[in-house]
Order: C-alpha cells, then structure tokens, then sequence
DNA sequence: ATAAAGAAGTTACTATGGTAACTAATGGAG
DNA sequence: CTCCATTAGTTACCATAGTAACTTCTTTAT
C-alpha cells in the first residue's frame, strides 16, 4: 500500500503538455506549483485511491497509468464506470458542486501516478486563465455524459440486449463483424454490472441462436438482421 | 401540443431572482436578452421538450413548473432519473462537452414556462460574469451528483433493497417512521425504473415479513433492524 | 351524484439471471 | 518447462421480477 510523494519537477513537462494547460507556459506553471498547494503520488494496482463517501478535497489528474471507477454493493459486486487514463481529471466536479464526497470508488487499474491539485488552486488557476477554465468546464460536462451512457447502456435491460448494445458499438468503431474483445469476458461482466457466468451463459445462448460465434478474444457477429 | 412563444419582459423579474443572474441588475438583463439570443416558450404537461438524441442548441431555464428528465427503453418503460423546478437549468452540460445531443428525453410535468438561451448568449454571459460562470459550474457539477446518485440507487440492487434505500433516505428526512408518500406509486416504480405490480408486490410481502405497513399515501417502518 | 379515468392491488405464469460448485484453458514467473 | 494463478466455460437450482389480465379503490369532471 506504498504512497510515494515525488517532486512535481519530474513531471511538469508531462503537465504542460496537457490540455488544460494549454493557456500556460512552463515557467508559469513552475512558479504557481512552488506555492505547495499540491501532491504528486504514485499508487499500486488495485491501491484504492479514493473510498466512496469518502471527503474530496483536491482534483486530480492522472499524470500515467489507468485509473478506475466503479461501484460496489455490500456484496462486492462491481458496476464499472468507467476506465480513465493519462490526462484524465478525476474529482472537478465534486470541486465545485453542493457536496463533496466521492459517490463512487477509484481504483488503480496499473500503476499510477497521479497529481493531487488543492481545491485552493483550482480556483486560483481559474481566476488566473480562463482557458483553463473551460477546461475544466468540458471535463466535467464531459463526466455528465458517461454518466449518462453509462445509465443508458444499463438500465431496463437483459443481458442479451447490453451485449447486443455493445456488439453494436463496436461494429460502428472496428468497422467488422470479427469484434476484438480488448478486455477479459471477467471485465467484460463488470462492465455490465452482471456475472460473469451470466455473460458465459447469455454468450452460449446467442451463439446457440444463430446470432454471433466467439472465442476468448473475439466476439463474430454472424446475424446481425436479429439484433 | 400548442408551444406559445412569449416575450422575456413578463419573466424578467422570476429571471433576475435566480442564483445564476445575481451578478446583473435587470437593467443588465434586458439589454443583453434584447439581443434575442433566447425564447421563452410555454409547454403543457405530457409535452416532450427535447427527445433523446436530439441536438442541444439552447440551455434551458426553467422558469415555472416541473419538468421530468427519463430514460426510456423501446417498450416504453421509464426510468425517472429526476424532477427539476423553477430555477434550475436543463443542457448545461451539453453546451459544454464534446458531444451535444440529449441523452435522455426531458418531458413536461405540469405546465412549464422555459427559457431557451442560445449558445452564444450564455458563451457571451459567461465571459461578462464570472459569477455567472462559477454558478453553471455549480449546476453542471451537481448533475454529475444527480447522476451518481441514481446509478447508486438502481444499480446491482434488488427491488426490496431499493425500497429499504428509499425509507432509509426518507427517514432521515422526516424524522419520522410514518413516511409520507409525495408521489403515487405508479410515479414511485418508475423512479427505480421497474413495474408498478413488482413494486406492489414486493411492498405486499415486506408487509407479510413484519417489516413495514402502508396504504396508498404512506408507509411506516415497523421493524428498522432487518433493513 | 354519477360516470369515467386513473391509480392501486392481486395473482398465475414465466423468463431472466444470480449462486455455487465444478472443470478446462490460458498465461506468466521462476 | 512446468507450476500456480487467473480467466473462462458449464450447469443444476432457485429467487427475483416482468407480463398479463383481472378487480377494487380514488379522483375528477360534468
């Protein structure tokens, strides 16, 4: 459960060549960062970063590495969110909104390093730059938008009709009826908040069914007029 | 499906009461809604505002009435994701992010007086005041909350469990173990998004467990420990 | 006051999907 | 190369919750 702190010095050219902080040389951002008003951080996989209803006090944006984000019941079960990656921001919106504790669990995914921004200068970079503003603006109407994905791809849905979903999302983006699974079936499963042997058996039903063929790194679209 | 337009000067004193404008006198306002960026339209309950998918132009204020935002799957089943009233705003967030269509249908509740702000104009008004601007970072990030909010509520749970949720929150509320009922039953299965007979029947043998009693305007919580 | 509409309750039937307890395959680490 | 761990697949069993087709209870409008 190792937390290594480390100067932002090793990491400012990684900063500067993010988005946000387009609107900033540098030097600029050298000088704002020696006010301390920030950490950088190394976390392990699976490190839990931040609990659920745990208090937000600074936003955070993955320097390197993949982060997660997932809800989980009393059981254990894992809804996955969504997977954030380098450049990301995490913790913008509980910045500014009414309440401030995490809704959700962040989870290493690798390992990462993330830089920890006080919510003091958050609001100093946005009075300072409004392109950082922005910025931040987009990211977090960027988060509504998952968020709301991610009730579309689940709510009022079986099994069969998420997986179609998916198929479907794919096809638009692999332009092929081979779809590439890039995740494990287990992830996969997650994904969709269900069982793994749920997946299994739902896949074995559609292949039974004429609707697609697969092995553990493809899934074959063979009948796409009934989904 | 009549949708009347109606000129701002009848709403300019509801308009310069809301949190978001406290940075302008209505002096301010009138001269910067004189440049028509906007329209105030009047819908009737049941009217559909945006659709799902359609593209967002306007951020919308709403300045008297409810309105619902839903999802809905292709057999017409709800889910209530949440009821917004007078004063708060409705595509904030599309204006902002990457992609700009409605992900969810947004429907009148009662009748609703809207103000549709064009994009430029709030643009324009979020360069002249900082207020402003800081007041729909608010807005956009507790939508964010809204959201998580909702996939906690629904997501990996079973139908008793989301009552249990419900009566807990609303315990915590009332401060009492009479719960009082705001909304019909029909109206509380489609805020967990599921059937109102499940619901029914669900309610009937938590009653048959000892655990709660109800009737159509309130439950009370007879037994706390088992839930 | 009464009809008509909407909300609420009931219940038999059924499909979906979670659980558990396996076996089989895959893939790193040493 | 082979062990061990992780991932994947299988299946019997069962609980949950959707569907449909009712009845009964409330509102609301005329």
């Amino acid at each position: 459960m190792e937390v290594r702190f480390i100067n932002i010095d090793n990491y400012i050219d990684i900063i500067a060549s993010l988005d946000l902080f387009c609107g900033f040389t540098k030097d600029d951002l050298k000088r704002i960062f020696s006010l301390l008003k920030y950490d950088v951080r190394v976390y392990n996989k699976d490190q839990i970063i931040h609990l659920q209803n745990e208090r937000c006090d600074t936003m955070d944006i993955i320097v390197n590495g993949q982060v997660a984000v997932q809800h989980l019941d009393e059981n254990g079960n894992i809804l996955l969110i969504n997977i954030f990656l380098d450049g990301d921001i995490l913790g913008a919106n509980l910045m500014f909104s009414s309440r401030n504790n995490y809704p959700m669990t962040v989870v290493a995914q690798t390992k990462v390093v993330i830089l920890h921004i006080h919510k003091e200068l958050v609001l100093e970079l946005c009075q300072r730059n409004n392109d950082f503003m922005i910025g931040l603006m987009t990211a977090i109407s960027d988060r509504t938008l998952i968020l709301t994905d991610k009730i579309n791809a689940i709510a009022l849905k079986t099994i069969r009709q998420c997986i179609i979903d998916f198929l479907r999302y794919e096809y638009h983006i692999q332009k092929t009826n081979v779809i590439k699974l890039e995740i494990s079936k287990k992830d996969f499963a997650e994904r969709l908040g269900i069982q793994r042997t749920s997946l299994s058996r739902e896949l074995n039903k559609m292949r039974k069914d004429g609707l697609l063929e697969y092995d553990s790194k493809t899934i074959t679209i063979k009948d796409s007029s009934n989904m």
